[in-house]
DNA sequence: CTTGAGCTTACAGTTACTAGAACCTTTATG
DNA sequence: CATAAAGGTTCTAGTAACTGTAAGCTCAAG
């Protein structure tokens, strides 16, 4: 099938089914005209893959995932590594971003938010600490 | 004083500095020989970018909050609605990558992680749903 | 046969830097 | 005074993961 297909089929915008075939990771067959031709089971890496970068793995993360997903023998091991080292990212985002939102939430609160030229983000944002 | 030292004193790499000059956002003077001639006010405004960006505010919300900063007369509603949108932000992304984890954290639980290569990570990015 | 949709490639732009190369200036030392 | 190290300059390219745009080829319908 042709790519605007393979998109729609996998939920990928055709522009990213292009571009996963640049960089090698699902590559498809290509016609007499050299269009490119997607079978069921690219159409299904490709789902794969945007479910995978939903859950926040990068494009390597996914090519090496692709592969233990590509092979029978392998060992999951391997992919609940992946995994668990992703996840201590994404905890260590979160908490970052509970502190970011910490502090803007203090912030806001101590700006009085009218038209007077005295606020406090600025003030802090300028280090009065 | 040279790029380095108000580097130094604002807590930023030389680089971030000379890309901030390249940029417009914080321009310094030039001496005879073409160095980049920082003062004590570009150093604050410097400290000052560090401290936004750290607090996650994009270079063009920077550059808002720095004309804010700048003018004496400013509102501060215009300011506390710039920081209330990017709280707004912050709060999106914290519930998804809230989400993220809960559904890696469940996966994980859920895979053996031995050499058996039946692995429900990988059944999960499937779309096994 | 023409029109329009859909395909192709290639290149630029996005964000906020970072790395490296080639070259110039200043400062410290023998 | 010569020189070498340290630090300055600009420029280009690379990063992640696409997205947008343009020029041009191919195909299906009327």
């Amino acid at each position: 099938m042709n790519v605007r297909d393979a998109a729609e089929r996998s939920g990928l915008p055709s522009k990213t089914v292009r571009y996963y075939d640049e960089i090698g990771l699902v590559v498809p067959d290509r016609r007499g005209n050299g269009y490119r031709d997607y079978d069921d089971r690219a159409v299904q890496k490709l789902a794969f893959l945007k479910r995978a970068r939903q859950l926040g793995f990068s494009i390597e993360d996914c090519r090496h995932l692709l592969s233990l997903y590509e092979d029978k023998d392998r060992a999951s091991a391997d992919v609940k590594a992946l995994a668990e080292a992703h996840l201590k990212e994404i905890n260590v985002r979160l908490a970052e971003l509970e502190h970011l939102r910490d502090t803007l939430k203090h912030l806001i609160h101590a700006c009085h938010g009218d038209n007077r030229p005295d606020c406090p983000i600025l003030a802090d944002l300028s280090g009065k600490e």
